[in-house]
DNA sequence: CCCGCGTTTTGACCCAGATCAAGCAGCCGT
DNA sequence: ACGGCTGCTTGATCTGGGTCAAAACGCGGG
């Protein structure tokens, strides 16, 4: 295969630490089943890891894509803008997550990927992404149930732009988030809100007031605790109710 | 591997038809280059067509993923449904569009796509596909290229729903729809509209009447003709205009 | 050819969420 | 500790697009 120009990189004691089969994200981001040599493989296809500080880019829209990012820790947000200025939050994004692959069908960044808290990525250059899932077919299959899980994403939230109503749309990121913190080990009842109302409101089509109204309203009816960016679910099944009410959908 | 079966099937004339190396989507759905050999290969991948009628449906949310379909011909469109009831449109889909990506990450259809048109597609098996592409990299790329650019469009339909006002988002979906069939070789500036009002709605997020009003509005302006689900662009610059005032983004 | 139904248009009115405005709280660097 | 700045909350008002209603259109089927 075409890769051995990485074989010739000294595994140093540090790369340990980077190594995939010792990560933390494994079950997030790799394929289970992979002997030791696949394994192997695969850690060294991600081995560069790079910080993004605060409010740094990762990429900037209109740039040529290089490689995907895997995010080892933080938190970003990856962001389109419209020509008159505008700001679209596509996405908001943390660990285990795999960002860039909007770039893959022109080469080039679609969006912009700020980081909101200082962060760590892997990255992944995509020709050896492609190279070596034509020898692994569990990676290859993985890799593409990453881009189709981010499409259908996408259609979820495609759902809620365009028919839900300004608390329905609160409950549902609120959940969404829930999930993820729970799916990564995390509470999924109390955390925090890395992002700003405004950030939050662009992201729902909704303008900050309004999101930060809309929260007040729900503790009003005890339906949360916010403080700042600190926030506690108190009934999660009122908040479900509000996306799908009673179950319905025979 | 499983892929013998095929094999055994006589090619009869009528498959002369179907195969892609004569299809005149080729340019839109092949990848460049490819030899005799893989030519034939990607042939007997897609050999089974399949018609759709108006009105019918291709896959069924919640039902199990078997194939992605490449469309030869006529008119889908692929909507999300929410758990009351209100539906979401996800996208339209026309001839040399790939369907059924979404549902890669979970084996299972997460929209229903219905035929607004009577329909021809060709059915395409996922794991086949994944093995074909593992030995011909330039089908691989395509098709990491084909589910990026899915995404691209779906961040592009965000930005639509969540930060454009009713006008902007007609304009913007004429204008897409306008350049789709140029790209396909048909007329830019004059089509017909193959779904409802309120679909066109559900898709931008708006009610029928708004639809309506607004294409009444264009027309009032001299912008567009319209008559029913015939469709006549008449100031093309203007609608551009309309979606981003005064070529900005220095 | 005509009937009936689904689609489209148009009008009148209403409301959820945008906009405008003011004041407040947390947090940074000095 | 403090000053300045950014982000948040809350109130008052406005409006784009939703809702309700009704009439006209066009098309497929008998």
């Amino acid at each position: 295969m075409t890769k051995t120009a990485t074989r010739l990189r000294v595994v140093e004691v540090d790369n340990l630490k980077t190594a995939c089969s010792t990560c933390s994200l494994q079950e997030l981001c790799l394929p289970a089943g992979l002997n030791e040599a696949e394994l192997k493989a695969v850690d060294e296809l991600v081995n560069r890891r790079r910080p993004v500080k605060r409010s740094d880019y990762l990429f900037r829209a209109g740039t040529a894509l290089h490689s995907l990012y895997a995010i080892r820790s933080g938190f970003l947000k990856s962001s389109v803008l419209h020509d008159d200025g505008r700001e679209q939050v596509a996405g908001f994004h943390m660990m285990g997550d795999l960002m860039g692959m909007d770039a893959i069908g022109t080469s080039q960044h679609l969006c912009d990927a700020v980081a909101l808290e200082d962060s760590e990525v892997c990255e992944i250059p995509l020709k050896d992404l492609e190279a070596l899932s034509r020898d692994i077919p569990s990676l290859q299959q993985h890799f593409h149930r990453i881009m189709s899980r981010e499409i259908a994403r996408d259609y979820g939230v495609m759902l809620l732009l365009g028919s839900m109503r300004a608390e329905e749309r609160l409950a549902a990121f609120l959940l969404n988030l829930s999930q993820r913190f729970a799916a990564r080990g995390y509470s999924s009842l109390e955390f925090n809100l890395r992002m700003t109302r405004e950030e939050i409101g662009s992201y729902l089509g909704l303008k900050l007031e309004t999101v930060s109204r809309t929260l007040s309203g729900f503790q009003a009816q005890g339906l949360i605790a916010v403080q700042n960016k600190h926030l506690r679910i108190l009934k999660i099944d009122a908040l479900q109710e509000l996306v799908s009410p009673h179950g319905c959908r025979g």
